[in-house]
RNA sequence: GGGCUUGUAGCUCAGCUGGCUAGAGCGCGCCCCUGAUAAGGGCGAGGUCGGAGGUUCGAGUCCUCUCAGGCCCA
C-alpha cells in the first residue's frame, strides 16, 4: 500500500455525508490545523447540551494565518518538482507566442527594491499572457562583464597584496588570471540572485538563463559585431579618456581618487589674427582710428585672453570657445587690448593686480564666433593633416582652426569666458571639436612625452616639465598676461595615485549617422523612424487597426518623446574599453609592407574568431594563437593577402567591448538563438525608466543595424523606488528597505501584492510601513478565500456544472423562469464575477496591475465579505445542508472561488494555488495539479436582471435607514430590526424578500409600493429563532422542540 | 543648465476630450456581531486639488511663472 492510498483511507476519502442531522458531514475529513468549528466526529457532551440546534459551521484546512515564509518555500519545491515552468511552456505550446524577453541585472550583490518591483512586474506579464492563452517565454539573464566586478575583483588583489604578483605576468596571462577571479565573482552573484528572484516566486526558466559571458552567448554577440561591420558602421577613431601615464593605460570614471595637487594657473593673450574684424564686432568705427576716443578703435592688435591650469595642454590648442549668449568685453589693460567676458573683467584684473582696466567697448558672444586668432607658438602649418585619426581628417574641417566657437558650457565662475579648446585633451572640447569639425589632435604619446609634431623646443618632453616650460616662454614672447601657482582637486590613478590626464586614444564607435550598407539609412534614422512611427495604444482596443509592423509603442507614452529626444542627440557609440574582464574586440594590427601599422577587423575575421569563441569562450582570444583564432578562414585568408599581411605576423588587439553592447546584443544572442527569427522583434522589453539610454537604446541601435528592424514591438517603462518622503533611496541616508528582511517578515505573495498595487509608471514610494498596509489588505483576500472554501467543505467533489452557478440540483422547483432566475442574489455575484474578470484581464492586458489588484481587493472587499458572503450566512448555516438553495449558494461559491484564484493567480501565486488546491481537495502527496496550469476563468455565464443596481441602491439606503433605528430605536442587533422598502422603479417587487432581508442583515423585509425611503421597524416583540436568531414571522414552538424555531429551522432540524 | 516626468484627504491612488456638493481603499472615530473571531459588518469625520498669476460663463482638468522631488544627460 502506497503513502496516498494510506492517506486515503484514513479521511481524505471526498465521501459526503448529507445528513441534516449532522451539522459537520465532513468530520471525517482532514483534521483542519485550527478547526473553525466545535463539533467534533464524537459529540462533546459538554457541549451538546449548549448546542442543541446545531448550524452548519464553516471549517477548512485553508488556514487563516498564511505563514508565508514558511509555505512559499514548499510551494516552490513543489512546482520544481512538477517542473512547473516547462510544464506550462509545453501547455501552451502552439499558441500565438507572446515573447517577453528579460534585460540582464548586473551580477552584483543581492537583490534590492529595485529588482523587486522590476521582476515582480515582468512575472505578471508572463503570467497573465500564459493565463490569457499565449505561449510566453521567460528567460531570465544576467549581466556579468564590465568594470564594477573587475574594480571588485582588483581592490580584493590588491587588498590581499597578489596585485604585484600578477603585474609581473606577460599581459595575456595577467588579463586571464584577472578574468579567472571576474568569472568566480560573477557566478557566485549570478546563483545568490537567481535564488532570490526564484523566492520571489517568479517563473522563468531558471535551468537554462542566459549569462553574457556564457561562450554561446559571446559567440552571438560578436556575431551582432560583424553584422554592424558588414552595413560599414563600425569605424575607429580617436577620443580623450582619462589616461595614466604610470601605467600607460586608460582609467574609467570608477579608477579616478582625487587629490590636492599644486598647479600653475595661466591668463595667455592669444592675438587676434584679423584686428579689424575683432573691432567690428565690437562695433568701433574704422575711420577715427588717430583718436583714441571712447568709441574710437585702438591701433594695437586686440588679444583673446584665455585661462588655463593645464599649459602642457596649449601645443594642443586648436580654438577657443565663446558662449554665444554672454556679454564680451573689450578691455584696455595694462597696455594690451584684450577680449574678455565682461563679467570676468574685475575679478581677473583684480586677481593680476592690474590698474586701470577700462572697458572699451562690449558686444555678445555670438558676434565673436568665427574670428581668428594666432596661437602664441604654433603656425597652422604646423598641424599636420595625420595629426588625427582617419575619421576626424576626413570630417576636418581646417578653416575652423584657431578661430572662436561657440559653446554653452563656457561659464562665468572661473577663467575669462573665453576657453582654450584642445579637442584631443578633453571631453567637451573633444565634443566640440566634433561638432566644429576639427582635428582631433594630441601630441602627447602613452608615457606622457610630446610627439614630433610640437615645435622642437618641447619634443619628447614630459608634459611635467613642459608646463613650466611653457609658462615661461609664454611670458618672455609676451603672452602670457599673469599666472599664479595654486592647489586645486585633481584626478589621480586609483593604483599609483599619480597625476592622471585627458588624452586621446584611439577607440572603436559604432557610427549613428552612417549609411548601412542595406538602404543607406543611417541607425539614427531607422531609430527616429521606428520610434515615431506608429504612435497609438500599446494595447490596442478591438477592431483597432494594429500598429505598423515596426513602430514601436511606448507605456507609459511619454517614453516615446524622452526616447526620442536622447536618439537625436546622441553621439557616435564608442564601444571599446582598455579593461580585462569583458568580450574581446577581434582585432588583430600587424606591420603591413610599408612598415605601418594597420588594422585588421573585418565581418570575415571577426565571424571566423565567433565560431571559436563559440565553442571556447572568449578566454580563447588570450590563450590561442591568431592562427587558431582564424583557423585558416578562406575569406579571412584571403583578405589577409589583400593586404600583403600574413597569418604569423598578425598581433592581437587589446580591447574589449563595451558591455552595452553585449546587453544590447541580447535579441540576438538570446531570443534569436532560442526561438527563432520569427520572435523578432519581441513584444516586450520591460525595464526602469533609465533604460531609454540604457539598454532600450543599445538593442535598438544594434539590432537596427544588424538587421535594420527593432528588436521590440513594445517598451514598457517603471519609475524608481524613492523614500516616503520621494527622495532617492541609498544606503548612506539609510532610508532604504532590505528585500531579504521583507521576504523573511511577510513573504513573497505579499511583496508582490504589493508591487500590483503600484502606480509604477513613474516614482514609487517605498516604506516598511507600506508592506504592513499590503499585508493587512493580503489578509483581507485570503480570508475571503478561506471563508468561501470553509463553506464548501461539505459541498459534494468535483466541479459543478457550468450553468450560472443554479444548476439542476439548486434549482427550487423545475418551473423556474430564466427571469426569475435572473432575480435570484446568485445571478447578481456571478455577473459581478464576470464584469470583475473581464475587468482584470483588461487591466492585464494593458499592464495595468493597479487596476487589476485594486478591483480584485474591491470585488473580495465589497462584494463579497460585506455584501453577498455576509447575505448569504445565513441559508449556508441554517438551510438543510443539501437542499437546493444551499447547494445553488454552494455552487455559485465555489465557481467564484476557482475564479478567483485564476485571476489571481499571476499576482499571488503561492496563495492562489493554496487556495485552488484546497478547493479542489488535492492532496498533499499529488504534485501535479496547479492552477498555475490553467488559464482565467473570463465568465461564469450568468445573467443577472439589471434591476439589480437598483436593488442595491436602495439597499444602501435601506442600511442608513437601519442605522438611524438602532439609535431611535434602541435596537442593537439588525436582526431584531424589519424593513420595509419602497417598491423603486416597481422592480424590487420581483425580488424574493428572503434575499432582500439577507442583504440587509434583517431579520425580515418587504416591499411597500406605498413608500419612497426604506424604513427600519422593531421586531423584538416576535419570538425569535433559535437557532437562526431571526424574527422572520415563523418562529414557534415544534414537536420535539425545547425553544422557538422559524419554520426552515424546524425542518432543517428534522422537526417539521 | 538641458530632455522627460511627478506633486489631489494622515497614507496609497481615481478623476477621459474643462461643467460634481472632488471619489475609492486603508487609517482614524463611533457602534454592532461574537456561528469567518489574532475574524466579520454598519455609520461617520477628514482634501479646494504644491504655490502665484492668466484664459474661460465655468479649471483639479488649458496657458505662463514658481517651489519641491525623480530619471537621464551636461
Amino acid at each position: 500500500m502506497n503513502g496516498a492510498a494510506l492517506l486515503r483511507g484514513t479521511g481524505i476519502s471526498p465521501v459526503r455525508c448529507e445528513s441534516p442531522l449532522r451539522s459537520a458531514p465532513m468530520a471525517a475529513r482532514r483534521r483542519p490545523e485550527n478547526d473553525m468549528s466545535p463539533e467534533t466526529n464524537q459529540p462533546a457532551p459538554a457541549k451538546s447540551e449548549k448546542k442543541k440546534y446545531p448550524v452548519n459551521l464553516p471549517r477548512t484546512a485553508f488556514p487563516m494565518k498564511a505563514n508565508l515564509v514558511q509555505n512559499e518555500p514548499a510551494s516552490l519545491r513543489r512546482w520544481d518538482a512538477m517542473g512547473l515552468y516547462d510544464r506550462v511552456q509545453e501547455a501552451h505550446r502552439g499558441q500565438e507566442p507572446y515573447v517577453f524577453h528579460d534585460g540582464p541585472p548586473y551580477a552584483n550583490g543581492s537583490i534590492h527594491l529595485g529588482h523587486l518591483l522590476n521582476k515582480c512586474l515582468k512575472d505578471f506579464v508572463v503570467r497573465t499572457r500564459l493565463m490569457m492563452g499565449r505561449a510566453s517565454p521567460y528567460v531570465p539573464g544576467w549581466d556579468c562583464h564590465g568594470l564594477p566586478i573587475e574594480h571588485k575583483v582588483m581592490t580584493e588583489l590588491m587588498e590581499a597584496g597578489k596585485l604585484d604578483k600578477l603585474s609581473g605576468l606577460p599581459e595575456d596571462q595577467r588579463r586571464m588570471a584577472v578574468r579567472r577571479e571576474c568569472r568566480k565573482y560573477a557566478e557566485k552573484y549570478v546563483r545568490l540572485q537567481a535564488e532570490q528572484m526564484k523566492r520571489l516566486l517568479t517563473l522563468a526558466d531558471y535551468a537554462h538563463p542566459y549569462l553574457t559571458m556564457s561562450p554561446e552567448f559571446e559567440g552571438a554577440t560578436l556575431e551582432v559585431l560583424a553584422s554592424l561591420m558588414e552595413q560599414g558602421l563600425v569605424y575607429r577613431a580617436l577620443k580623450p579618456v582619462h589616461w595614466s601615464i604610470a601605467n600607460e593605460t586608460a582609467l574609467a570614471e570608477a579608477e579616478l581618487e582625487y587629490y590636492d595637487r599644486q598647479d600653475t594657473s595661466v591668463y595667455v593673450d592669444f592675438e587676434a589674427a584679423d584686428a579689424a574684424a575683432v573691432y567690428r564686432a565690437f562695433g568701433l568705427p574704422e575711420e577715427d582710428a588717430e583718436h583714441e576716443g571712447d568709441s574710437a578703435r585702438p591701433t594695437q592688435t586686440p588679444t583673446f585672453m584665455i585661462w588655463t591650469t593645464t599649459p602642457w595642454t596649449l601645443p594642443a590648442n586648436l580654438a577657443i570657445a565663446a558662449n554665444p549668449k554672454f556679454a564680451y568685453a573689450l578691455v584696455r589693460v595694462d597696455g594690451n587690448v584684450t577680449v574678455m567676458a565682461a563679467d570676468a573683467v574685475e575679478r581677473v584684473t583684480k586677481l593680476a593686480s592690474s590698474e586701470d582696466a577700462r572697458v572699451l567697448a562690449t558686444t555678445t558672444g555670438d558676434r565673436l564666433v568665427g574670428l581668428r586668432y594666432r596661437h602664441p607658438f604654433l603656425g597652422r602649418s604646423a598641424l599636420r593633416a595625420d595629426g588625427g585619426d582617419e575619421e576626424s581628417a576626413r570630417r576636418a574641417d581646417l578653416s575652423k582652426i584657431f578661430t572662436v566657437v561657440p559653446a554653452d558650457y563656457v561659464t562665468l565662475g572661473d577663467g575669462t569666458g573665453l576657453v582654450h579648446t584642445a579637442p584631443g585633451h578633453g571631453t567637451e572640447d573633444y565634443q566640440t571639436g566634433q561638432r566644429e569639425g576639427l582635428p582631433i589632435y594630441c601630441p602627447v604619446r602613452g608615457n606622457g612625452t610630446y610627439d614630433d609634431s610640437v615645435p622642437a623646443w618641447l619634443r619628447g618632453l614630459s608634459i611635467w616639465t613642459a608646463n613650466d616650460l611653457i609658462v615661461r616662454h609664454l611670458r618672455e614672447s609676451g603672452h602670457l598676461f599673469f599666472s599664479h601657482r595654486f592647489t586645486h582637486s585633481y584626478p589621480h590613478d586609483w593604483r599609483g595615485k599619480s597625476p592622471v590626464i585627458f588624452r586621446c586614444t584611439e577607440q572603436w564607435f559604432v557610427g549613428v549617422d552612417k549609411p548601412t550598407a542595406r538602404d543607406r539609412t543611417s541607425v539614427r534614422d531607422l531609430a527616429l523612424a521606428a520610434v515615431t512611427a506608429g504612435r497609438g495604444l500599446s494595447a490596442p482596443e478591438a477592431g483597432e487597426t494594429p500598429a505598423p509592423r515596426d513602430s514601436v509603442s511606448f507605456v507609459p507614452e511619454w517614453g516615446r518623446n524622452r526616447m526620442r529626444g536622447m536618439l537625436e542627440s546622441r553621439p557616435d557609440w564608442c564601444i571599446s574599453r582598455q579593461r580585462a574582464w569583458g568580450l574581446p574586440i577581434p582585432a588583430f594590427f600587424a606591420a603591413g609592407a610599408d612598415g605601418k601599422e594597420q588594422v585588421y577587423m573585418t565581418a570575415a575575421s571577426v565571424r571566423a574568431v565567433a565560431r571559436v569563441v563559440r565553442e571556447k569562450g572568449s578566454d580563447v582570444w588570450f590563450s590561442a594563437a591568431p592562427a587558431e583564432l582564424v583557423r585558416d578562414d578562406p575569406v579571412v585568408m584571403e583578405e589577409l593577402t589583400g593586404r600583403s599581411l600574413t597569418v604569423a605576423a598578425l598581433k592581437k588587439g587589446p580591447d574589449i567591448l563595451d558591455v552595452w553592447f553585449e546587453s544590447g546584443s541580447t535579441w540576438n544572442a538570446v531570443i534569436r538563438e532560442r526561438f527563432g527569427d520569427a520572435a523578432l522583434p519581441t513584444d516586450l522589453y520591460l525595464e526602469g525608466s533609465d533604460q531609454h539610454r540604457g539598454w532600450f537604446q543599445s538593442s535598438l541601435l544594434t539590432s537596427l543595424g544588424a538587421t535594420g528592424r527593432p528588436p521590440y514591438r513594445t517598451l514598457l517603462t517603471h519609475g524608481f523606488m524613492v523614500d516616503k518622503d520621494g527622495r532617492k533611496m541609498s544606503k548612506s541616508l539609510g532610508n532604504t528597505v532590505e528585500v531579504e528582511d521583507l521576504l523573511k517578515e511577510l513573504g513573497a505573495d505579499v511583496c508582490r501584492w504589493w508591487v500590483a498595487s503600484l502606480a509604477c509608471e513613474n516614482d514609487v514610494k517605498v516604506d516598511r510601513s507600506y508592506f504592513t498596509v499590503a499585508g493587512e489588505s493580503y489578509r483581507k483576500v485570503r480570508n475571503t478565500l478561506r471563508f468561501m472554501l470553509s463553506n464548501l467543505d461539505d459541498y459534494p467533489g468535483g466541479p459543478p456544472l457550468r450553468d450560472g452557478g443554479v444548476g439542476s440540483e439548486s434549482r427550487p422547483t423545475q418551473d423556474t423562469g430564466a427571469e426569475r432566475r435572473a432575480t435570484r442574489i446568485e445571478a447578481w455575484v456571478l455577473s459581478e464575477y464576470d464584469a470583475l474578470a473581464s475587468a482584470v484581464v483588461a487591466a492585464y492586458e494593458r499592464f495595468d496591475f493597479q487596476d487589476a489588484q485594486k478591483r480584485l481587493y474591491d470585488f473580495c472587499n465589497d462584494t463579497l465579505s460585506a455584501t453577498y458572503l455576509a447575505a448569504i450566512k445565513d441559508r449556508l448555516y441554517c438551510d438543510t445542508p443539501g437542499s437546493p438553495r444551499r447547494r445553488a449558494t454552494q455552487a455559485a461559491l465555489w465557481h467564484l472561488t476557482e475564479g478567483l484564484c485564476t485571476l489571481l493567480a499571476p499576482i499571488l501565486p503561492h496563495t492562489a494555488d493554496e487556495a485552488w488546491r484546497e478547493l479542489h481537495r488535492v492532496p498533499p502527496t499529488d504534485q501535479q495539479k496547479s492552477v498555475h496550469t490553467l488559464e482565467f476563468v473570463r465568465a461564469l455565464g450568468s445573467t443577472a436582471d439589471p434591476a439589480w443596481k437598483t436593488v442595491m441602491d436602495v439597499r444602501h439606503r435601506a442600511l442608513l435607514a437601519i442605522e438611524r433605528a438602532r439609535g431611535t430605536l434602541g435596537v442593537e442587533n439588525p436582526l431584531d430590526l424589519g424593513v420595509r422598502l419602497p417598491d423603486e422603479g416597481g422592480v424590487l417587487s420581483r425580488f424574493d424578500t428572503t434575499d432582500l432581508a439577507d442583504l440587509l442583515n434583517v431579520s425580515r423585509a418587504t416591499v411597500d409600493a406605498a413608500r419612497t425611503e426604506p424604513e427600519a421597524y422593531d421586531l423584538r416583540d416576535e419570538p425569535k429563532c433559535a437557532r437562526s436568531w431571526k424574527r422572520d414571522g415563523t418562529v414557534r414552538m415544534w414537536p420535539g422542540s425545547d425553544e422557538p424555531l422559524s419554520a426552515r429551522d424546524a425542518a432543517a432540524m428534522g422537526l417539521a
